[in-house]
DNA sequence: ATTAGTGCAAAGGATTTGCATAAAG
DNA sequence: CTTTATGCAAATCCTTTGCACTAAT
Protein backbone atom coordinates (compact mmCIF):
# COMPACT_ATOMS: atom_id res chain seq x y z
CA UNK A 1 0.00 0.00 0.00
CA UNK A 2 3.07 2.52 0.23
CA UNK A 3 5.94 2.36 -1.45
CA UNK A 4 8.91 0.73 -0.03
CA UNK A 5 12.64 2.52 -0.60
CA UNK A 6 14.06 0.21 -3.15
CA UNK A 7 17.16 -1.79 -2.76
CA UNK A 8 20.23 -0.20 -2.11
CA UNK A 9 24.06 -1.80 -3.18
CA UNK A 10 26.73 -2.00 -1.20
CA UNK A 11 28.24 0.39 -2.84
CA UNK A 12 25.23 3.21 -2.44
CA UNK A 13 24.81 2.42 1.19
CA UNK A 14 27.94 3.52 1.81
CA UNK A 15 27.61 6.75 -0.08
CA UNK A 16 24.06 7.32 2.01
CA UNK A 17 26.37 6.80 4.63
CA UNK A 18 28.99 9.28 4.27
CA UNK A 19 26.31 11.60 3.22
CA UNK A 20 24.74 11.76 6.40
CA UNK A 21 28.05 12.24 8.15
CA UNK A 22 28.73 8.89 9.50
CA UNK A 23 31.58 6.73 8.90
CA UNK A 24 31.09 3.39 6.52
CA UNK A 25 32.44 0.90 8.72
CA UNK A 26 32.10 -2.62 7.37
CA UNK A 27 30.13 -3.21 10.39
CA UNK A 28 27.68 -0.83 9.90
CA UNK A 29 27.99 -1.09 6.41
CA UNK A 30 26.49 -4.75 6.79
CA UNK A 31 23.59 -3.92 8.91
CA UNK A 32 22.61 -1.56 6.98
CA UNK A 33 22.14 -4.22 3.77
CA UNK A 34 19.67 -5.84 6.23
CA UNK A 35 17.89 -2.95 8.24
CA UNK A 36 17.54 -0.68 4.48
CA UNK A 37 16.59 -2.97 2.39
CA UNK A 38 15.37 -6.44 3.14
CA UNK A 39 14.36 -5.93 6.48
CA UNK A 40 10.91 -5.62 7.22
CA UNK A 41 10.16 -3.75 10.52
CA UNK A 42 13.19 -5.76 12.15
CA UNK A 43 13.71 -5.46 16.09
CA UNK A 44 17.27 -5.34 17.20
CA UNK A 45 16.98 -9.07 18.00
CA UNK A 46 16.44 -9.26 14.18
CA UNK A 47 19.45 -7.50 13.15
CA UNK A 48 21.41 -9.64 15.79
CA UNK A 49 20.10 -12.52 14.13
CA UNK A 50 20.65 -11.73 10.55
CA UNK A 51 23.96 -10.65 11.38
CA UNK A 52 25.05 -13.54 13.06
CA UNK A 53 24.94 -15.14 10.20
CA UNK A 54 26.37 -12.69 7.34
CA UNK A 55 28.64 -10.77 9.76
CA UNK A 56 29.83 -13.16 12.61
CA UNK A 57 31.67 -11.65 15.91
CA UNK A 58 29.83 -8.29 15.42
CA UNK A 59 28.61 -7.72 18.98
CA UNK A 60 25.22 -6.66 19.85
CA UNK A 61 26.60 -3.26 21.44
CA UNK A 62 27.36 -2.33 17.95
CA UNK A 63 24.06 -3.75 16.60
CA UNK A 64 22.67 -1.22 18.90
CA UNK A 65 24.91 1.74 18.69
CA UNK A 66 24.83 1.74 14.84
CA UNK A 67 20.69 1.24 14.95
CA UNK A 68 20.80 4.69 17.45
CA UNK A 69 23.25 6.41 14.84
CA UNK A 70 20.98 5.86 11.50
CA UNK A 71 17.81 6.41 13.79
CA UNK A 72 19.11 10.22 14.63
CA UNK A 73 20.71 10.72 10.90
CA UNK A 74 16.40 9.95 10.00
CA UNK A 75 18.40 7.13 8.10
CA UNK A 76 15.23 4.64 9.95
CA UNK A 77 12.84 5.44 12.69
CA UNK A 78 11.68 3.99 15.50
CA UNK A 79 8.33 2.09 15.97
CA UNK A 80 7.52 1.65 19.84
CA UNK A 81 4.35 -0.73 18.73
CA UNK A 82 1.75 -2.11 21.55
CA UNK A 83 2.33 -5.44 20.61
CA UNK A 84 5.86 -5.64 20.99
CA UNK A 85 8.04 -5.41 23.80
CA UNK A 86 10.99 -4.48 21.36
CA UNK A 87 11.96 -0.97 19.58
CA UNK A 88 10.90 -1.86 15.70
CA UNK A 89 13.24 -0.30 13.29
CA UNK A 90 11.26 1.24 10.09
CA UNK A 91 13.53 2.07 7.15
CA UNK A 92 9.88 3.48 4.86
CA UNK A 93 10.84 7.06 5.27
CA UNK A 94 7.61 8.52 4.08
CA UNK A 95 5.04 9.23 5.82
CA UNK A 96 2.56 6.28 6.82
CA UNK A 97 1.07 4.52 9.09
CA UNK A 98 0.39 0.49 10.38
CA UNK A 99 -1.75 -2.33 9.77
CA UNK A 100 -1.08 -5.41 12.46
CA UNK A 101 -2.28 -8.71 10.88
CA UNK A 102 -3.47 -10.11 14.11
CA UNK A 103 -3.66 -13.51 12.89
CA UNK A 104 0.21 -13.27 11.27
CA UNK A 105 1.75 -10.86 13.67
CA UNK A 106 2.38 -9.44 10.16
CA UNK A 107 3.30 -5.11 9.75
CA UNK A 108 2.36 -3.58 7.10
CA UNK A 109 2.88 -0.34 6.03
CA UNK A 110 -0.08 1.81 5.12
CA UNK A 111 -1.00 4.67 3.04
CA UNK A 112 -2.14 7.82 5.09
CA UNK A 113 -4.27 8.56 1.55
CA UNK A 114 -6.12 4.96 2.56
CA UNK A 115 -7.33 5.77 6.40
CA UNK A 116 -8.62 9.36 5.16
CA UNK A 117 -8.04 10.57 8.78
CA UNK A 118 -8.72 14.63 9.25
CA UNK A 119 -8.80 16.23 12.36
CA UNK A 120 -10.74 18.56 14.04
CA UNK A 121 -9.75 19.60 17.35
CA UNK A 122 -10.35 22.57 18.34
CA UNK A 123 -7.54 25.28 17.12
CA UNK A 124 -6.32 24.77 20.76
CA UNK A 125 -4.62 22.38 19.44
CA UNK A 126 -2.12 22.09 17.14
CA UNK A 127 -1.17 18.97 15.38
CA UNK A 128 2.41 17.83 14.54
CA UNK A 129 2.30 14.34 13.28
CA UNK A 130 -0.66 11.25 13.49
CA UNK A 131 0.67 8.25 14.30
CA UNK A 132 -1.77 5.33 13.21
CA UNK A 133 -2.14 1.89 13.92
CA UNK A 134 -4.71 -0.42 12.42
CA UNK A 135 -5.16 -3.82 13.78
CA UNK A 136 -7.72 -6.36 11.77
CA UNK A 137 -6.61 -9.58 9.81
CA UNK A 138 -6.44 -9.85 5.71
CA UNK A 139 -9.03 -12.01 3.80
CA UNK A 140 -7.08 -14.57 1.76
CA UNK A 141 -7.18 -12.26 -1.57
CA UNK B 1 -12.67 16.01 24.61
CA UNK B 2 -14.18 12.66 26.17
CA UNK B 3 -15.65 11.99 29.05
CA UNK B 4 -14.17 10.54 32.02
CA UNK B 5 -15.66 8.10 33.68
CA UNK B 6 -17.05 9.66 37.40
CA UNK B 7 -15.32 8.83 40.79
CA UNK B 8 -15.77 6.10 42.66
CA UNK B 9 -16.87 5.61 46.50
CA UNK B 10 -14.39 2.76 47.91
CA UNK B 11 -18.25 0.81 48.29
CA UNK B 12 -18.85 1.18 44.70
CA UNK B 13 -15.69 0.26 44.13
CA UNK B 14 -15.73 -3.26 46.38
CA UNK B 15 -19.31 -3.72 44.21
CA UNK B 16 -17.46 -3.60 41.06
CA UNK B 17 -14.58 -5.65 41.72
CA UNK B 18 -17.09 -8.81 42.93
CA UNK B 19 -19.22 -7.79 40.35
CA UNK B 20 -16.14 -8.64 38.09
CA UNK B 21 -14.55 -11.59 40.22
CA UNK B 22 -12.14 -10.05 41.57
CA UNK B 23 -11.97 -10.39 45.41
CA UNK B 24 -12.03 -7.04 47.04
CA UNK B 25 -8.58 -7.09 49.23
CA UNK B 26 -7.76 -3.40 50.84
CA UNK B 27 -4.91 -3.61 48.45
CA UNK B 28 -6.81 -3.70 45.42
CA UNK B 29 -9.32 -1.33 46.70
CA UNK B 30 -6.80 1.38 47.41
CA UNK B 31 -5.11 0.70 44.08
CA UNK B 32 -8.42 1.19 42.16
CA UNK B 33 -9.40 4.38 44.36
CA UNK B 34 -6.81 5.70 42.39
CA UNK B 35 -6.61 4.14 39.14
CA UNK B 36 -10.06 3.72 38.37
CA UNK B 37 -10.60 7.55 39.67
CA UNK B 38 -8.01 10.23 39.69
CA UNK B 39 -5.29 8.92 38.04
CA UNK B 40 -4.75 9.66 35.01
CA UNK B 41 -2.49 7.69 32.47
CA UNK B 42 -0.56 6.64 35.19
CA UNK B 43 2.64 4.31 35.20
CA UNK B 44 2.90 1.36 37.57
CA UNK B 45 5.42 3.86 38.84
CA UNK B 46 3.14 6.29 39.34
CA UNK B 47 0.49 3.81 41.36
CA UNK B 48 3.12 3.08 43.41
CA UNK B 49 4.11 6.42 44.44
CA UNK B 50 0.72 6.90 45.20
CA UNK B 51 0.60 3.90 46.82
CA UNK B 52 3.26 4.58 49.59
CA UNK B 53 1.82 7.44 50.38
CA UNK B 54 -1.77 5.89 50.92
CA UNK B 55 -1.25 2.72 51.62
CA UNK B 56 2.45 2.22 53.00
CA UNK B 57 3.93 -0.97 52.84
CA UNK B 58 2.35 -2.28 49.96
CA UNK B 59 5.01 -3.86 47.70
CA UNK B 60 5.39 -3.59 44.01
CA UNK B 61 4.43 -6.86 42.96
CA UNK B 62 0.84 -6.59 44.30
CA UNK B 63 0.94 -3.17 42.07
CA UNK B 64 2.09 -5.47 39.31
CA UNK B 65 -0.10 -7.95 39.74
CA UNK B 66 -3.53 -5.90 40.61
CA UNK B 67 -2.65 -3.90 37.52
CA UNK B 68 -2.87 -7.17 35.51
CA UNK B 69 -5.75 -7.91 37.27
CA UNK B 70 -7.56 -5.17 36.37
CA UNK B 71 -6.54 -5.23 32.62
CA UNK B 72 -7.99 -8.27 32.29
CA UNK B 73 -11.01 -7.57 33.81
CA UNK B 74 -11.49 -4.99 31.74
CA UNK B 75 -11.76 -2.34 33.97
CA UNK B 76 -8.39 -1.10 32.83
CA UNK B 77 -6.70 -0.77 29.56
CA UNK B 78 -2.79 -1.39 28.66
CA UNK B 79 -1.53 1.96 26.79
CA UNK B 80 1.99 1.68 25.34
CA UNK B 81 3.03 5.06 23.78
CA UNK B 82 6.15 5.64 21.89
CA UNK B 83 7.58 8.37 24.37
CA UNK B 84 7.36 6.22 27.47
CA UNK B 85 9.03 3.08 28.07
CA UNK B 86 6.66 2.14 30.61
CA UNK B 87 3.50 0.47 30.00
CA UNK B 88 0.64 3.09 31.16
CA UNK B 89 -3.34 2.44 32.30
CA UNK B 90 -5.97 4.00 31.05
CA UNK B 91 -9.90 4.08 33.20
CA UNK B 92 -11.18 5.30 30.26
CA UNK B 93 -12.87 2.32 28.71
CA UNK B 94 -14.48 4.13 25.93
CA UNK B 95 -13.52 3.91 22.27
CA UNK B 96 -10.83 6.77 22.43
CA UNK B 97 -7.55 8.24 21.24
CA UNK B 98 -4.68 10.67 22.12
CA UNK B 99 -3.50 13.51 22.37
CA UNK B 100 0.42 13.75 23.17
CA UNK B 101 1.17 17.35 24.28
CA UNK B 102 5.19 17.71 23.42
CA UNK B 103 5.52 20.59 25.95
CA UNK B 104 3.96 19.61 28.92
CA UNK B 105 4.33 15.62 28.07
CA UNK B 106 0.62 15.25 28.98
CA UNK B 107 -1.49 12.60 27.34
CA UNK B 108 -4.92 13.83 27.08
CA UNK B 109 -8.17 11.85 25.76
CA UNK B 110 -9.36 12.77 22.02
CA UNK B 111 -12.90 11.75 21.03
CA UNK B 112 -12.96 9.37 17.94
CA UNK B 113 -15.50 11.96 16.49
CA UNK B 114 -12.86 14.73 16.51
CA UNK B 115 -10.54 12.89 14.31
CA UNK B 116 -12.67 12.02 11.42
CA UNK B 117 -10.52 8.68 10.56
CA UNK B 118 -12.53 6.83 7.74
CA UNK B 119 -10.16 3.81 6.39
CA UNK B 120 -10.65 3.00 3.05
CA UNK B 121 -8.30 0.05 2.95
CA UNK B 122 -9.11 -2.87 0.20
CA UNK B 123 -11.78 -4.87 1.00
CA UNK B 124 -9.37 -7.78 2.23
CA UNK B 125 -8.12 -6.06 5.12
CA UNK B 126 -10.72 -6.22 8.16
CA UNK B 127 -9.99 -3.26 10.83
CA UNK B 128 -10.98 -4.69 14.37
CA UNK B 129 -9.45 -1.15 16.09
CA UNK B 130 -7.43 1.56 15.75
CA UNK B 131 -5.03 3.70 17.82
CA UNK B 132 -4.46 7.29 17.27
CA UNK B 133 -1.79 9.09 19.06
CA UNK B 134 -2.11 12.87 18.31
CA UNK B 135 1.44 14.89 19.21
CA UNK B 136 1.68 18.30 19.25
CA UNK B 137 0.97 21.47 21.27
CA UNK B 138 -1.56 23.38 22.79
CA UNK B 139 -2.29 27.25 22.69
CA UNK B 140 -2.93 28.54 25.58
CA UNK B 141 -7.11 28.70 25.67
C1' DA C 1 50.00 8.98 18.12
C1' DT C 2 45.19 10.23 18.01
C1' DT C 3 40.83 9.44 17.22
C1' DA C 4 36.89 6.72 16.31
C1' DG C 5 34.74 2.27 16.41
C1' DT C 6 34.23 -2.34 18.35
C1' DG C 7 33.50 -6.20 21.66
C1' DC C 8 32.57 -7.82 25.98
C1' DA C 9 30.57 -7.88 30.19
C1' DA C 10 28.36 -5.40 33.65
C1' DA C 11 24.66 -2.22 34.76
C1' DG C 12 20.03 -0.28 34.17
C1' DG C 13 14.93 0.15 34.09
C1' DA C 14 10.44 -2.16 33.73
C1' DT C 15 8.13 -6.15 34.68
C1' DT C 16 7.60 -11.01 36.17
C1' DT C 17 8.38 -14.88 38.95
C1' DG C 18 9.18 -18.12 42.99
C1' DC C 19 8.54 -18.92 47.31
C1' DA C 20 7.66 -18.32 52.17
C1' DT C 21 4.53 -15.75 55.13
C1' DA C 22 0.14 -13.69 56.29
C1' DA C 23 -4.69 -13.07 55.91
C1' DA C 24 -9.31 -14.65 55.22
C1' DG C 25 -13.00 -17.81 55.29
C1' DC D 1 -7.07 -26.01 57.88
C1' DT D 2 -7.14 -24.58 53.16
C1' DT D 3 -7.05 -21.31 49.90
C1' DT D 4 -5.77 -16.96 48.21
C1' DA D 5 -3.18 -12.76 48.40
C1' DT D 6 0.91 -10.42 49.79
C1' DG D 7 5.82 -9.14 50.28
C1' DC D 8 10.37 -9.68 49.18
C1' DA D 9 14.11 -10.79 46.50
C1' DA D 10 15.81 -12.91 42.56
C1' DA D 11 15.25 -13.43 37.76
C1' DT D 12 14.12 -11.83 33.09
C1' DC D 13 13.92 -9.05 28.95
C1' DC D 14 15.47 -5.17 26.30
C1' DT D 15 18.70 -1.69 26.05
C1' DT D 16 22.61 1.20 27.51
C1' DT D 17 27.14 1.94 29.46
C1' DG D 18 32.09 1.59 30.78
C1' DC D 19 36.22 0.33 29.45
C1' DA D 20 39.93 -1.94 27.30
C1' DC D 21 41.30 -3.22 22.58
C1' DT D 22 41.64 -2.68 17.64
C1' DA D 23 41.62 -0.23 13.33
C1' DA D 24 42.36 3.50 10.66
C1' DT D 25 44.18 7.76 9.70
Amino acid sequence: MAIKPSCLSPHQIEAVLKRSGINPTAQRIAICRFVLCDAEHPSAEDVKVWVDQNFPKMSLATVYNTLKILVEAGLLRELRLPHSEAVLYDNNLNAHYHFLDEETGELLDVDPVDVRLEPALSEAYQIHSVEVLLRGTRNPA
